[in-house]
RNA sequence: GGAGAGUUGCCGGAGUGGCCGAACGGGUUCGCCUGCUAAGCGAAUGUUCAGGGUAAACCUGGACCGGGGGUUCGAAUCCCCCACUCUCCGCCA
């Protein structure tokens, strides 16, 4: 949620912002809710001034055992009228919170303008793409070896969903293993929240009220859960309307979750292969952390991200998203690109994002300050993905191949595959 | 699934219709005292919204005692619904 303050003070270029993120600011919708909820809370907090003192004369006559019927009976008429004056609030509210609910997040003056991913900027580039000879992609590779099982997944359940067996399962959880206790190393507290979550958390980081089709819904008793798209979603809502101190900070968590996609709208995307799916393992980084430091924590959570990349020797690259390019949430977003043999080009694996205050204000995270006045501010957010642990899977199929269909493992994951240095059939 | 108890400020804990944003105790902060520490003394100490103030200080008003609704001139307090926590019983991985 963007703070109401800076569509006051600077609405021009807030409008201006949002444009290059696709949004499309209503100012005269916006003005005149602003006008009607100005006036609403004027009108009601009057009445209710009033109502307060009237309230109080009666309580002194009472007291002093006077008459005090004419007094109720005035009384009686004005409450009626603060009824429709509270009910015209309500509403009023209620536009005007839904209103500043679906705008996103402004981005970050380092962030470049543009419409589409062709505005992106490379940042960096590590590592050097294998020579593989008429490389396979990770479907033949895997379905010859015996450890991908795309067929009997989509009998068992249905489209965008694997089976993994044997040493393909394994490589699954060694790398979910392997990233967590290298995150463990740098510093982060594990974390295993639930994979259901209510709709509150998913408004918390900005999933709802505009993204309810990208998400599984299960039916709950008379409510209904969400199950988690990211591991951010629960992990960010953990500390929802807590006042943390400054002490804590920087608060720094990984999880190890599963993630649950509808993926609508992407029917065309990535229909071969386990690139896209509607359930995945992520390994997740969450930070909370003081405005101040927050750019820098960006930086470092990054770097830590493309740390597992680079100890699991998968070429990648950095991309620093444009305007256009980035989610609704965030205030700067780099994207990790590994390098994918049989497609001749990266692909995401990681997104790791900076979100401002953005998704403090809508979950309620703040904390006390550690200044004379301990005031409370909203946090900054931050979180990435450490890794996709499916592309991943897929990265260490297409770039370990050889030439006789075997897959040669990176060294870090050796002890975690039991001393297994290739899968073969 | 059944029965019961509970949810109040940083913490403990009072408050069953008005003078309660909330006693009392602890904590914390500031000042005094003390060779240092402890003890002691004095004072301060919630959040949030709207308006005023160039900003800060501050001032005025509203709201907040788990959440929502109701009764009433008036609700932390009475009534209803819901959520959560704890205990017991049942069932179960």
């Amino acid at each position: 949620m963007l703070d109401p303050q800076l569509l006051r003070a600077h609405l021009d270029t807030t409008i201006q912002s949002l444009k290059y993120r696709h949004y499309d600011f209503d100012r005269t919708m916006w003005t005149e809710l602003e006008r009607a909820r100005k006036k609403a809370i004027q009108d009601l907090e009057s009445l209710k001034a009033e109502r307060n003192k009237m309230t109080e004369l009666i309580r002194v006559r009472k007291q002093s055992q006077q008459d005090a019927t004419d007094l109720l009976e005035q009384q009686k008429v004005s409450s009626q009228a603060l009824v429709d004056c509270e009910q015209d609030m309500r509403s009023i509210e209620s536009q005007w919170q839904s209103f500043l609910a679906q705008i996103p997040n402004v981005s970050h003056t380092s962030v470049p303008v543009g419409l589409n991913a062709e505005s992106n900027q490379e940042m960096k580039r590590w590592g050097t793409p294998p020579v593989i000879h008429q490389p396979q992609d990770h479907v033949d590779l895997g379905v010859t070896l015996g450890i991908l099982d795309l067929e009997r997944a989509s009998k068992i359940t249905g489209t965008r969903f694997a089976v993994l067996k044997g040493m393909g399962a394994k490589l699954e959880r060694a790398l979910a293993s392997f990233m967590l206790d290298l995150h463990l190393k740098q510093g982060y507290t594990e974390i295993l929240p639930p994979y259901l979550v209510n709709a509150q958390s998913m408004f918390g980081t900005g999933q709802l009220p505009k993204f309810e089709n990208d998400l599984f819904k299960v039916p709950h008793g008379d409510t209904r859960l969400y199950l988690i798209p990211t591991a951010e979603v629960p992990v960010t809502n953990l500390y929802r309307d807590e006042v943390l101190k400054e002490t804590q900070l920087p608060i720094r968590h990984c999880a190890l979750t599963p993630c649950f996609r509808s993926e609508a709208g992407s029917y065309g995307k990535d229909t071969k292969g386990i690139i896209r799916q509607h359930q995945f393992h992520k390994v997740e980084l969450v930070s909370f952390i003081q405005e101040e430091a927050a750019p820098n924590e960006l930086e470092r959570l990054t770097a830590h991200a493309e740390s597992i990349l680079e100890a699991l020797e998968l070429p990648y690259r950095r991309m620093l998203l444009c305007t256009g390019d980035m989610g609704f949430s965030s205030h700067k977003t780099y994207d990790l690109e590994v390098w994918l043999p049989s497609q001749n080009a990266y692909r995401e694996i990681s997104s790791c994002s900076w979100f401002g205050s953005f998704q403090a204000r809508r979950a309620g995270l703040k904390y006390r300050a550690s200044t004379p006045k301990g005031e409370n501010r909203f946090l900054h957010t931050l979180n990435g993905s450490a890794l996709a642990i499916g592309r991943t899977w897929v990265a260490i199929l297409e770039n370990g191949q050889q030439a006789d269909g075997s897959i040669l493992l990176p060294k870090a994951l050796v002890p975690y595959m039991d001393g297994l240095e290739r899968i073969t059939s």
